[in-house]
DNA sequence: GATGAATGAGGGTTCATTCAT
DNA sequence: TATGAATGAACCCTCATTCAT
């Protein structure tokens, strides 16, 4: 991105075959996004995600080795995605900050990567076969969080809640914007593809979370 | 099961063959629910389900007449079933109690039905095409509740909120525990299958949401 | 069709239910010559010829052996049917009433039995493999005609034709309006199921036979 | 048969290929007009077209779309082709040249394409649903012939005759050779596959029809 | 690199027929 | 007799993938 190589390319061949790849290799990523987060793994088909990346069906399976693998790869990119969001912030333990800052990251996730969040709404809803080796990582940046709010509510910081569900809460109403987005749409009168003024929704939802844990809104 | 019970059968072979035909019925409905809601119309395949329903694919046929429709059926099923928790009671004007029962009735169904709920966000997840008939009743629906809420906040009952969005903050909260049973069952460390103990969930969701709206909880 | 059964039965049981089995036969062989006819013997389901004769397919099973059975049945009747039509009246000896009578029989059954024509022409369509017994005989048949007619020839009694071509003029002729019934309706402004008024044709195609021939018109 | 095509092959891969595309496809198409012509719509089957063209059904899908279509195209292929031998000769205005010509070109057709003749006759034996949009064409194409005809008569250069059913006696008897073909090579001791002497028909029929015109014979 | 072709498995569905009842 | 159910084969077609070119 910030490579100091221009457009105007010196035209070597390499280069510009590089570039080709890229190109092809990131349309067949969303073409793939796109397919696995609307049908699912086993839903979703090579030839449907072909076309959509512009390919046909062989030159797909030049770019990639399967179809589990490619859906693999999205998964585990959503998990990675998963871990910022995840996170606490660690610049204050200020319980209305950190919290404020937590829904409005995994919103922001669910917004600026619809495609990616359903692909692993999918999974779960599946079974989450996919997601053996991910649930103790998952468990244990939940236990983390938990422990910190459990030790907020034990020095009177907030009103006593069951953290998990808070958390769970959170993650409720956060993905809703990516699961539901075409109900949301349809709801907020939005054209299907139309994209959301989310800062409403950011105030809103912290207000709400904030209000919900008896902390005073920012 | 008192086990001097003989079964209360007529002995009629009419009525048992009805009662096979029922029970197959229901065998059928809810292998297909169980299909369809973990990998969708289109990955969902009518050998897995006549499997799990006991029965060969050409048996299945005997009893349904496509997989379109037995797909349509279970998810009118949900939109009927949608209308009941969809509504606010209209025994009470105290938004405190309306709210607590809406979002009781609403997490009770993603409770009681997570496979067929399963089924909705999926048919959303997929684009909702088999949903254009549904869009304008829910809409309808919403805007009425939208109205009383705005009412009460008018009234000064409320504290002021968009209240589309707090709608869709209660169904992303409820519906998570269908959509999203297999990862609160993990992090709550329950077994897979296991059920799990709604009255605290129910308690802290009206809490919550009554705290977010400026209401007393009950 | 041309039952004509006396509605004022004894009564009994018994014959009452022969009756039944009667009416239902002949229901069932109405629906056979209709499927048959129309889509072969491979086209044709027993599905279809069920529906039609207002039974399951369990049930026309009770009433026949095997769909082959069936197809046989209806083909050899019209291969009988045929022997009639097929052979020349033996009242005369003069080639104008012997050819012109030949026409009109031709003509009349197809007409009468338009299904059954249709049938026997599937089967040639489909290669004539259920015909290979009937060959000998229509072929001899055939012979005897025409040495009938080879002989008005060497008498002088008739143009010199091939006996052989114009018998298969004559069947060509006729059968079309059988087998091309649907075209000849739309050609001729009928409805498509309405009935044709015959007159006119066998006296042109009577004409046409005999000018064809050399022999002056009835 | 129609293959023209120079067998000094100019070796290059690319055309190879695309020799053995068309190779193939017309192999799909002479295996398609088999089944077809022999069993109507319904009654033929893919594997057997698969087969037949030496593929296996899958490849047969790499070439063609669907069963329907296929023998759409076929349908509308006879379409085409009959326009020609529909039409009159406009070279001449004696009804005897008119006529002989035009029985000669149906014969031809019937004889040079005796699947696809067949396939219109199964067409039409199965009801016509195909060719809602064929009639209109076929019947104002037919009326001109009948109009031409009626001016011959009223012109007295012509025995008075209905005109529609004398092009029906032509269709008939051309069209018997295509769809009886079985019978006729039976019929004149003819191997199955053996092909006809067609100038004797031709003449016979030609004769026949002037005759029965009132017409001299050329 | 990329294309036409092939492959074997599986998709949903209907088939003719038989079996209990 | 007649019906609901079952059966195994076959129906048309699409799948993910691979292999020549």
């Amino acid at each position: 991105m910030n490579e100091s190589e221009t457009e105007a390319d010196s035209g070597a061949v390499h280069s510009r075959t590089r570039q080709g790849r890229e190109r092809i290799q990131s349309a067949i990523r969303e073409a793939a996004i796109e397919e696995f987060s609307r049908h699912g793994f086993k839903g979703a088909s090579t030839k449907a995600i072909a076309e959509r990346a512009g390919l046909t069906k062989p030159q797909l399976h030049y770019y990639i080795s399967s179809k589990e693998e490619l859906y693999e790869e999205l998964l585990y990119s959503v998990l990675n995605g998963w871990s910022d969001a995840f996170s606490f912030d660690n610049g204050s333990d200020d319980p209305a900050v950190v919290l404020s800052s937590y829904v409005r990251k995994k919103l922001n996730y669910a917004l600026d990567n619809p495609g990616l969040s359903r692909i692993f709404t999918t999974e779960v809803l599946g079974g989450g076969r996919n997601l053996t080796k991910y649930w103790p990582i998952a468990v244990k940046s939940t236990n983390e969080k938990v422990q910190l709010i459990n030790r907020w509510i034990s020095e009177g910081r907030m009103r006593p809640v069951d953290a998990k569900l808070l958390l769970m809460q959170i993650w409720g109403m956060t993905q809703h914007y990516a699961d539901y987005a075409v109900q949301v749409n349809v709801m907020l009168n939005l054209a299907p593809e139309q994209a959301i003024d989310r800062e409403p929704i950011v105030h809103q939802l912290t207000t709400f979370v904030l209000l919900g844990c008896g902390l005073a809104p920012n």
